[in-house]
DNA sequence: TTTCGTATGTCAAGCGGTTGACATGTTAGT
DNA sequence: ACTAACATGTCAACCGCTTGACATACGAAA
């Protein structure tokens, strides 16, 4: 059987009251008992139960996070960061990876509101879970408006389409298209979009619906069908990597015939592909504002703050433009 | 206040038990009240609670996860599969990033057994730590020798490290250098090395201890004070792609003067950085088997099972060799 | 008619810890 | 000698759900 308090108040020879006393630090203790409560502990080697705590305080220090998935770099530091934060102010990270499906994402959902959490911290796709809007639990979403309630948290992603954009225009190029994922619906990530059609004369977007192999595949097609492509703006890096591939499987010389340009400059990218132009999102800085807003939303239940946190990205130039 | 299963006893005029009957599927229960119960459940938005439930069933379905960073590609695959499966077989994962510390190993072990997890899966460096042995406590190591007792799944490092230094002279290079982090004390890992060590005549490994900056720095020093240095074998594929960095940088040619070869073979690396030659761990293979040694410790507490599981590995040829 | 399986209800204990109320005793300060 | 502050203890309620024990009905099969 596990050790519980009782076992160490009776080790002790004091009563259970005492050892929560000492446990939790309140009213009157002296430091002998202190003392005999704390070998009693280490002898026994207890460990007090934080179900039972929680259950009692209606606190369980949980938050959620469900991100598409952990394996993609982006929301792999994202989620280190946020999980980082979140365990020096003592709270614990249930990790959940949607894979952007609707369904899972409301299971995940669901069981996040059954297990008590404190606060769900939400960057997958999908619209419309109704769970979200369980009475007053609170949510931050990261670049996704889930309601209109739900605060969102992102970096600015019309100043970084520009950027890239831009700069693809500095450097020359006449041909741009801009290739994103299925992600960008109703995300603020589609303002990458809207700024490069507002930059370019004749905007063509594809959206790349499918797994890895299909997205090589796609992109072969796209540049074997408009050759006279000089630029790719790609809404995020591994998008921009596959161009790179499939560009140098069609022998096409990048940056001279074709310029690409990816979008999220995480620290793997920058290491496993450092000559890749990306636009850099503030991971870090989107991790602690995320965090720090969930902290005051669930300390601060009626204030709702600012619904929009926008966040500077920055353009890192190397040598893919 | 929250709606706890009394309410909806009372909205569905029936008995607490009988909620919690339709709830668990226990005892006998009518079509029409069953219907009457799950009305009144959507009606009311009732979440059971699952923190009372785990207090009492002394069950929380809760697997904590140690890793030394999910941002880096592979314990980020591993991850997202380990979670993956976990949430198939309705577990949860409480996700830790110990960054390699011991101090914060030990107190996201400490942490996991308060929360009553159910098992633990561990793929962090440290040793040594007495909250492992906490009564019956199952737990699975990846690749990592944590205590005698503790089951450790991984790949086969010596056959990975074989392959490697074995391609690398079949290319024909005759300084092969080895690197590798400071992870690989007192792992499997360290087979990879003593691979090389077995196939090279004279062996020089380096043991980078430092952060990403200094890794760049030290394998420029390394490669500026080897210059006859032919072939490198990497012990990740983050340090392989530094070495790659460098040898750009000194305009040292790969693979004509320089061969590299990695280790690890995420879907990341392979899509960022698709030129590396490396030996591809199973990763997926990694996470279910950890998983089901896992579930079989948990339901089953006495039976051990294999103490060590090796899984095969496989060399991916590219074009930095 | 008896008995069994079905369907529901009431009741109370328990999971492990927390907390407030209240009692009692010891010190120290005035 | 009297009052506070300090130190500890007992007791019971509570957090929300589960479960076993037991009672009570009803219909159907033996």
């Amino acid at each position: 059987m596990k050790v519980k308090l009782e076992d160490v108040a009776k080790a002790a020879g004091v009563s259970p009251t005492t050892v929560s006393r000492v446990l939790n630090n309140r009213g009157y203790i002296s430091e002998l008992t202190k003392e005999k409560v704390e070998n009693a502990i280490k002898e026994l080697n207890y460990y007090p139960n934080d179900v039972a705590r929680s259950l009692f305080k209606k606190r369980t220090n949980f938050i959620g996070l469900i991100v598409p998935t952990v394996s993609n770099p982006f929301f792999g530091e994202l989620s280190l960061y946020i999980e980082n934060i979140c365990s020096s102010l003592g709270y614990k990270i249930i990790l959940c990876n949607s894979s952007g499906q609707l369904e899972k994402e409301k299971a995940y959902a669901t069981m996040l509101i059954r297990h008590q959490v404190d606060g769900i911290i939400v960057c997958s796709y999908n619209r419309g879970i109704d769970t979200y809007k369980y009475p007053k639990l609170p949510i931050v979403a990261i670049d996704h408006y889930l309601a209109p309630t739900i605060p969102v948290v992102g970096s600015d992603n019309y100043m970084g389409g520009k950027l890239a954009v831009q700069h693809l225009i500095d450097r020359g190029c006449r041909s741009i298209i801009h290739i994103n994922g299925p992600l960008e619906l109703e995300t603020p990530a589609q303002y990458r979009r809207k700024a490069y059609e507002d930059l370019v004369d004749n905007p063509i977007t594809y959206e790349l619906q499918f797994d890895e192999e299909d997205i090589v595949l796609s992109i072969r097609k796209i540049l074997t069908e408009r050759p006279e492509t000089d630029g790719i703006f790609a809404s995020d890096d591994m998008m921009a990597a596959a161009c790179l591939q499939v560009a140098r499987e069609l022998s096409i010389q990048v940056p001279e015939q074709l310029k690409v340009i990816g979008y999220d400059g995480t620290k793997t990218t920058r290491s496993l592909l450092p000559q890749l132009t990306t636009i850099k999102q503030p991971i870090e800085e989107i991790a602690k504002t995320s965090v720090k807003k969930l902290m005051d939303m669930i300390d601060n239940p009626e204030c709702s703050g600012s619904y929009e946190t926008v966040l500077p990205v920055q353009l890192l130039i190397s040598e893919t433009t």
